[in-house]
DNA sequence: TTGTAAGCGTTATCAC
DNA sequence: GTGATAACGCTTACAA
C-alpha cells in the first residue's frame, strides 16, 4: 500500500488535481461524470487528503486546544474535567474539529508555554480556568474572537464564557434546606476572588434572606474545592458553632470531606445534621449517604464552550456572548428536616 | 505583529532560510557569528516556525494520539482517566510531543473513525482499552511499531504494552486479608475475557492457597468496574453467604458501591466486615472509611506508555516491551482482624 | 467545466 | 559554511 496523494488518484480518475479538490471539498464547478470518476476512486483506494497538507494551504488546522492548569484544583481526581472535556471534544468531532488538551503548569519555559498555544496549529482556544486565560489573553490578545472561556471572568468581557448559573444554583440549594426549617446553616465556598464565588454566595445569602434568617459571616468559610476543607471547617464548626444543623457546599469534593468529619464526630447525617453539595458529580451518588446535591451541566459547558467558539471561527457568531446554563436540585439522602 | 517567516528572518539576519533553519534544528555547518544574528533576530521578533509547514516536510508531526472508549466503562467518571491522562501528556511534553485526546464511539461512520486515527497527522497512537486497539490494529497494521497500549493484551504480542502487576497486587490485597484472619473473602472482579481480570483473579487464589484456603467459585464474581457491581453482590452475597468476612474489590468504584450496600444493611465496616479495594484513587481516601486498597502507579502507567511509544518512534528502542509496573498496599480503614 | 500554476512555510539536497 | 532549489501535498486564482 502506497503513499496516496491527490496526484495520484487525479492520474487514476483521468482528470487534473483541482477536480479532485473540488469533489472532497464539495465545490461547485464539477461535471457529474468527473464527481463520481473522483468519488469512485476515492473509494476503492480508500484515500483521504492529508490534513497537514490541506492546513498549510488554508490557514487553519481545524484543531481546538483545551488548556487547563495543572495543580490549580482537585477537580482532576473528581471526574469533572473528564464530563467537561467529553462536551469538549463531541462537540467539536460533530462538526470536524479536533481537540488537544494540554495542562499548564507555571515551573513550565518560555519555550513550552509557547507550544502550548501555538498559534499556527491552533484554530482555537478554550481556557478551563483563570490562570490560563490570562495566559491566552496574553498571547491571543490581537485575536480574541478564536478563545472562549469556561467560567465567566470580569476582567474578560470582551471573550465570550460559559458558566452554569451560580447565583441560581447557591439559591436552589439553600432554599431547599431553609425549607427543611434549617436556621443555622454554613456555607463552604471555593476559590477566592472569583466571580463564580461571589455568585454562589450571593444565591446564598438570598435563600437566607428570603427565609428570614439573618446572614452571618461566622458561618460562611471561603477556601478551596477539597475534601480537606469541608473536613477541617466541620471539625471547626462542631467546636464552635454547635447549633449548626446544616452545611451548604459548593463543591461535591468539599461535601465528601464534611461527610467524613460528621462521621468520624458520631454526627448522623441526615438525621442530625443535612449536608448539600454543588456539581452532581458521579461519584456524589454512591457516597455515604448518597448526597444531595445541585447538579451543573458539566458536560453542557463544555459542549456549549466548543458550539460558541466553534460558531465563533465559522463567522456564525460574532457577538460577545456570555451563556448561563441552568442547574438542577437533586434530592438523596443527604438533607432532612432539621431536628 | 505582522507574520513572520522563515524568510523574513533570514532576511533580517542577512542569511539565507537555509541558514535560519540550520539553526533552528541545531544542525551543524554554521559559523558562530551567524548563528548568533540568527538568534539575535528569532528573540527579537519572538519568532517559532510553523509546525505545520515543518510537518509536511519532515513528514511527521510530534502529534501523539490517545484513543479511548466513550462508554466502555466508568473510568471515565472517577479520576483515574484523568490521572492515565496526565502521565502520558507530561511525558509527551517533556519530551516535545503534542497530545489529542479522543473518544471513540462504536456509533461513529467510518469517516470519524478514520479522522481519529488519521496518520498523516499522528506519529503514534495510545491505545487506553481494548475496543481502541482492535480498531488502531487494523488501521495501523503495516506500522505496528507506532503504537503502544495501556494493559496488556494477548492478542497483540507485537504491540508494546504498559500495565501494573495484577496478578502481584491482587496477591497483596488478599494476602492482607488472610493475614487479618479472613477466610471466607468474596471477590468482585471487573471484565470478563481480559487478561487484567484472569492476572487478578490468579493473584487471589494464589494468597487464598498460601493461607491454607480452598478456592470457592461462588465466591467469585465476574461483572463490571462499576459501583453497581459492588452494590449488587454484597447484596446477594449478604443473603446467600452470610458467613462472608471480608471482599476484595478489584476496582475502587466497585469498592465503592459495595461499602453503600454494607451500610445500608447495617453491617458495620471494618468491625464486622472488610473491604479492599484496587486501584488508588484520589479519592479513596475520602470514602467513608477511607479504603484499605491496592494502589496501581495510574499516572506512572500513562508515562511509561508514552516513554515506550516516542523511544519507538525515535529508534530508540526497537524491540516489543511488555512492561509490568509494581503495585502498592495501602492501608487505611475498611480492613481490620476477622470479627 | 477543466487544467495550469502559484502559493502555503518548512526541510533537505547539492552545488559552490 | 553557505545559498539556490526542489520537494512535501494540498487549495485556489486565473486562464483556457
Amino acid at each position: 500500500m502506497e503513499k496516496l496523494t491527490i496526484d495520484k488518484i487525479a492520474k487514476l480518475a483521468l482528470v487534473s488535481r483541482s477536480v479532485v479538490s473540488r469533489v472532497l471539498n464539495n465545490h461547485p464547478n464539477v461535471s457529474e461524470e468527473a464527481r463520481e470518476r473522483v468519488l469512485k476512486v476515492v473509494e476503492k483506494y480508500n484515500y483521504s487528503p492529508n490534513p497537514v497538507a490541506r492546513s498549510l494551504a488554508t490557514q487553519h488546522t481545524r484543531q481546538i486546544g483545551v488548556l487547563t492548569s495543572r495543580f490549580k484544583d482537585e477537580n482532576l481526581d473528581n471526574g469533572y474535567w473528564s464530563q467537561l472535556y467529553l462536551g469538549v471534544f463531541e462537540e467539536c468531532i460533530r462538526r470536524g474539529y479536533y481537540v488537544r488538551l494540554s495542562f499548564y503548569d507555571s515551573s513550565m519555559n518560555d519555550n513550552l508555554r509557547r507550544h502550548l498555544l501555538n498559534e499556527h496549529q491552533l484554530d482555537g482556544l478554550i481556557c478551563l480556568n483563570e490562570e490560563v486565560t490570562d495566559l491566552a489573553a496574553e498571547h491571543f490578545a490581537h485575536k480574541e474572537r478564536s478563545v472562549v472561556i469556561v467560567g465567566h471572568n470580569p476582567r474578560y468581557t470582551t471573550i465570550s464564557s460559559v458558566d452554569v448559573d451560580n447565583q441560581a444554583g447557591a439559591h436552589k440549594g439553600v432554599s431547599h434546606l431553609t425549607g427543611l426549617g434549617h436556621r443555622v446553616i454554613g456555607g463552604i465556598f471555593g476559590n477566592h476572588n472569583v466571580q463564580e464565588t461571589e455568585q454562589r454566595i450571593s444565591g446564598y445569602k438570598k435563600a437566607l434572606r428570603q427565609a428570614g434568617i439573618e446572614f452571618d459571616e461566622r458561618l460562611v468559610h471561603v477556601g478551596s474545592y477539597s475534601q480537606e476543607e469541608g473536613y477541617q471547617m466541620v471539625n471547626e464548626w462542631l467546636a464552635s458553632v454547635p447549633e449548626m444543623t446544616a452545611l451548604f457546599c459548593a463543591g461535591d469534593t468539599i461535601a465528601m470531606g464534611a461527610l467524613l468529619a460528621l462521621k468520624e464526630n458520631n454526627i448522623s447525617v441526615p438525621e442530625r445534621f443535612s449536608v448539600m453539595g454543588f456539581d452532581g458529580l458521579p461519584i456524589s451518588k454512591y457516597l455515604i449517604p448518597p448526597l444531595t446535591t445541585v447538579a451543573q451541566p458539566i458536560y453542557g459547558k463544555g459542549e456549549k464552550a466548543a458550539a460558541l467558539l466553534i460558531d465563533q471561527l465559522q463567522k456564525k457568531e460574532t457577538r460577545t456572548l456570555h451563556i448561563d446554563l441552568s442547574p438542577e436540585l437533586i434530592i438523596r439522602n443527604t438533607t432532612a428536616p432539621a431536628p
